[in-house]
DNA sequence: ACATCTCTTTGACCTATGTCAAAGCGCTTT
DNA sequence: AAAGCGCTTTGACATAGGTCAAAGAGATGT
């Protein structure tokens, strides 16, 4: 299980962990891999276990009867998903699939609740994980709830330019069609506001390259939630 | 601090705790009141600690520049709230305020860190308690986005009814305009939505007092978002 | 019983956003 | 380059639900 031991380096929910935990971790966990729009599992599905994303890209959604999505979130390399139903024992509360090629560890749920029972900072360490995934559920909320589409679009180019250290680009990691799903809303809509926000010099927008030309306007929108004419 | 350890008994985060983790909990337990209409804490406070209900009820929210308000939870006697910043170290998610006169305990958060690390067995109560409300919120961010007030509502009035065990009371626990908070709307499409369920004799609503007549009809809105005329 | 206050209901109106349909535009495949 | 395919954009339209204002209806203290 060397390879599998060595893809434990660098995951937050493993920081710090005695290198007896590492090797024990290492011997619970399983390899799998999913090809882009793979199912890894539905709502619902009993959940035997948790992920790690290894390499690749997985997305967290619910679905409505009449088909539209809407995404719970992105997780990538470093990132675990699943664990929801590790603790509580029921099935998993939405459904995952594999946004590109993605590369997965998969721990199952006795074994690593016997980890847990072991180390206190593994513990500690998956409890920070699911308060700040709590904190960011609490924002989606908020927005949702609270938020015109504008203000939850302005909001994200923002975080993009953050995230990427450059001030001024934006270059979407999401199709747009899937970004309207995160913002909770459908493509025609997100479209047209994108285009507004050409129309009043905010961004240019050149299909996933987005170009922040006005960010205090952009920050009026987000946090004042001023409109956009 | 008799007292404290008295009250300890028969909250869920605290099931299966040895007698020596009980004391200790006892003894980091400080007891604050709150009353009705008081605030807790402001959403961005420094989090020292979390609470639990002891008596009373504490409602959770996010509000608007606007004004408007996003209940999260309401949280009753037994529950604990405020979790979230003790494992993240930011400040709190939301605003706390209490909706009755309350009377509550605080555990500072070093010294419940400390306890947590000692005792495997609380840290899986808390993973257990965060993952619910994670479940739970994937609920609410999945009504928001992609389900209509009617639904919504109509969900609500079966989860009161079946909670009561009554099959066909729903009293209302919280104000109407509580209500629609909660829900994600405001008090007038509330109002408007009850008014047409009545005259579609799906309940009879006299207040807070809401007698299901159509079970099976109501039904059909929560799950299949089935319109109302 | 009365005055006051807050919550709820109703009406008229408005707007953000969803629906449906049709082009348009890049890509990849042949 | 042509053809095919999925994504994105645009237009015309529909509507759920929000805003504003006023009236009703309970509750509470004097």
């Amino acid at each position: 299980m060397k390879e599998v031991s060595g893809q434990l380096a660098g995951i937050p929910l493993f920081l710090g962990l005695s290198g007896e935990q590492y090797d024990a971790l290492a011997r619970i966990g399983v390899r799998r891999s999913s090809r882009k729009g793979e199912r890894i599992f539905s709502e619902g599905d009993e959940g035997t276990g948790f992920y790690v994303v290894v390499t690749g890209r997985v997305k967290i959604f619910k679905v409505s009867a009449e088909g539209k999505e809407q995404i719970l979130h992105f997780f990538g390399p470093g990132e675990s998903f699943g664990e929801v139903s590790v603790f509580t024992g029921q099935g998993f509360p939405a459904d995952a699939v594999a946004a590109a090629q993605t590369a997965l560890l998969f721990f199952p749920r006795t074994s690593f609740i016997a980890l847990i029972r072991n180390d206190p900072v593994l513990a500690l360490n998956m409890l920070a994980q699911l308060s700040q995934r709590l904190r960011q559920f609490a924002g989606l909320i908020e927005d949702l709830s609270l938020k015109e589409v504008p203000e939850r679009l302005a909001k994200y180019l923002l975080y993009l330019s953050g995230r990427d250290g450059d001030a001024r680009a934006a270059e979407l990691d999401v199709s747009k069609g899937q970004l309207a799903s995160l913002l909770g809303t459908i493509p025609e809509t997100l479209s047209r506001i994108l285009t507004k926000m050409n129309r009043q010099g905010l961004i240019r927008s050149r299909g996933a390259q987005i170009t922040i030309l006005d960010r205090p306007g952009l920050d009026a929108i987000a946090s004042e939630g001023k409109k956009l004419p």
